[in-house]
DNA sequence: CTTTCGTCCTGACTGC
DNA sequence: TGCAGTCAGGACGAAA
């Protein structure tokens, strides 16, 4: 579940607890993530010192100071938590820090879709994971142009090709939905035909959508918490997203309209049969509120 | 090259 | 009430 925002919560989260501070000890509780761990994971981590906390899509990317970089998914039920003193393990508690302030850091994920790797800083750039993604749509360069090339020869349709990571990078189920309802783009318009007007308005609809769920700390529907435990809210104001059979609540049909799902590559892709015509068809200057 | 599909996992939910 | 079945979904590798 945890998606761009949600990640970028966790990483400003995270970040003012363990920056500057160093790993005094490293524990795996639960070695059999989705991914095995680097080899002398935990041992190569105590000693090194926290220099940054970056994110990249949906990779949170700690630079440490003796080179390396640690790099945490959180899957899709992954949390991070931090605590200081005396810490009560709980269920699904996979991986435990300890650092030089007296902070623990734990990593929690029930459904062990996440993983942790470990690399020299230097590589992180040609990180089988990193190096194919494509661009961050909250990045300043990020725009309807770009997005176009992304997209050019492309026929899937554009609700699958935004959750392509290689097109935009951190894109899941979630913010395809509610990004092509803002840009009244219906979900199975095949990626390439969309014009430039429609990548304007898509890249446009991606960036705000993603950064009012910044700004609200996320989604939270079952498993995203923050560092603090705090629940994001930015759920409250999905316009589609789980909302099939209810009525379309902010775009010109006023309810007139049920928000409509259909299956695409095997997940579920909401959407207003109003705002979002099949063909590309923009209902004309409709207001989103 | 692009596209689809199966795989991993567990908790929450549905239906009988 | 209990239990089996279904769904959710990120990333990757294999297959088409």
């Amino acid at each position: 579940m945890p998606e761009l925002p949600e990640v970028e919560t966790v990483r400003r989260g995270l970040a003012p607890w363990i920056t500057g501070q160093t790993i005094t000890d490293a524990k795996i509780r639960r070695p059999n993530l989705r991914i095995p761990f680097p080899p002398r994971f935990c041992a190569r981590l105590v000693g090194q010192t926290i220099l940054v906390v970056r994110r990249q899509a949906k990779y949170i990317l700690v630079d440490l100071s003796g080179g390396e970089t640690l790099m945490i998914h959180l899957g899709m039920s992954g949390s991070m938590r931090t605590a200081k003193g005396a810490t009560t393990a709980q269920p699904h508690d996979h991986v435990v820090l300890h650092l030089s302030n007296g902070v623990t850091v734990i990593y929690n994920d029930p459904r062990r879709f996440g993983f942790m790797d470990l690399f020299a800083t230097s590589a992180a750039h040609s990180h089988k994971s990193l190096v194919t993604l494509g661009p961050e749509p909250i990045d300043i360069h990020f725009d309807g142009k770009s997005l176009k090339n992304n997209l050019a020869g492309r026929h899937t349709p554009i609700k699958q090709a935004l959750l392509d990571q290689h097109i935009v990078a951190g894109i899941g189920n979630i913010y395809a939905c509610e990004a092509l309802f803002e840009a009244g783009i219906h979900p199975t318009t095949p990626a390439g035909s969309l014009g430039k007007a429609a990548c304007d308005r898509l890249a446009q609809a991606l960036r705000a959508v993603l950064l009012r769920a910044i700004a609200a700390g996320g989604s939270t529907l079952r498993d995203h918490q923050q560092v603090d435990g705090q629940t994001g809210y930015f759920q409250h104001e999905f316009n589609v997203y789980g909302r099939a059979g209810q009525p379309c609540r902010t775009c010109s049909c006023h309810g007139r309209h049920t928000v409509k799902v259909l299956t695409q590559g095997g997940r579920s892709s909401f959407f207003c049969p109003s705002r979002q015509k099949k063909g590309g068809k923009r209902t004309a200057g409709v207001p989103m509120t």
